[in-house]
DNA sequence: CTCATAAAATGACCGCGGTCAATATTTAAT
DNA sequence: ATTAAATATTGACCGCGGTCATTTTATGAG
């Protein structure tokens, strides 16, 4: 398992990810080009691919790391008590998710990682949504059906959750909330 | 609205899509070049531009319309009277949206259409299948909950086959088969 | 048939992601 | 300090999707 260990890997590695943040705070995700990435690094553009498989890899990193990062808030608050908790609980992942089609596009790629070695932030993420699902189906305050295994109710939270989301994206459906929309799925599920 | 109205617009297109057809036939979708698409046609890069709005839409073509064939054969058959019938019946369009990743990340793409005009053939076998479902769930032979209305129902079958597909492709969980994945999903949600 | 106008086809050209042999830098052994 | 091996960086180069001014071809009026 290649790590890097030099202390230079570490200075670019972190150079070319603020240029990227940069980037994206200027213009979005789907404007972010390679070259002004490594134009505003200093650095010559096979470095950048020395650092990151391609440029969805570092699209992987910086929507992974977002995506961690506001589970972690979410979780951090209370518990739900209702199916339009739970939604509203994860209005801020929604809004990221949709802030742009083509954040939803590479989330949706990276859903599923290529191999067990290579899971990146999103698959994470998507493993941290389903714990926190599965923690928040547990808890008592929440009733929820008990005909089928929590692990269940909790993947099936995901499933709705990108459904709700795709419909969203959808010109003959766009018209509804992605809230609105995932409330009745969640308050079926969950009965 | 413009329509193809010349012959020659006709045939030109005719001859992209077949060449587009052998090549995918002998090399699969996500090794198909349009520069190999125009060469094997006889007509300039160009042209395929004017026919096709991108690369993209080309491929919703040819998936589209290989989704809607298959939903159509799976149509024609037999009622499915459980949820294991059902997932067995929706086998072959299972087989199809995984034969290759790149059909899948296609496929999810256009699932939602740019704009109402522009409602290609993916987006439309989305609305097939969800038809197809309802039309199952509608039929007294199949036992579904009736606490929710029954279009509700058809629109999570939807959601849980995307989530099946989707695990297929993951690390961690690609060892199980789609279908059995999704035998529990449907039987927990009908009931 | 002739000519004017619209529609279709052309291919040189561009942008951008990604590669790789050559070069520079760091590390560690003697 | 010297040197060799390992690691990081470079930038010219390529592949391929996509554009557009120009040219070719079809159509319809007189």
């Amino acid at each position: 398992m290649n790590k890097p260990v030099q202390a230079r890997t570490l200075k670019t590695r972190a150079k070319l990810l603020d240029a990227a943040s940069a980037v994206v705070a200027e213009a979005g995700y789907k404007a972010l080009r390679v070259e002004e990435v490594v134009s505003r690094a200093g650095v010559a553009k096979g470095t950048f691919f020395a650092h990151f498989r391609d440029k969805d890899a570092l699209m992987d990193q910086l929507i992974g790391a977002r995506a961690l990062d506001i589970l972690e808030t979410i979780s951090a608050g209370p518990q739900p008590r209702t199916a339009r908790d739970m939604v509203h609980a994860l209005k801020p992942l929604i809004d990221f998710v949709t802030s742009e089609r083509y954040v939803f596009d590479i989330v949706l790629r990276y859903s599923g990682a290529a191999g067990i070695s290579d899971i990146g932030p999103i698959a994470q993420s998507f493993e941290r949504q389903y714990l926190l699902s599965l923690q928040w189906v547990s808890h008592p305050d929440l009733p929820v059906r008990d005909d089928i295994p929590l692990e269940l109710v909790a993947e099936g939270i995901g499933a709705f959750l990108i459904q709700a989301i795709s419909l969203k994206f959808c010109a003959l459906h766009g018209s509804v909330s992605v809230e609105d929309r995932l409330v009745p799925y969640i308050e079926a599920w969950l009965r």
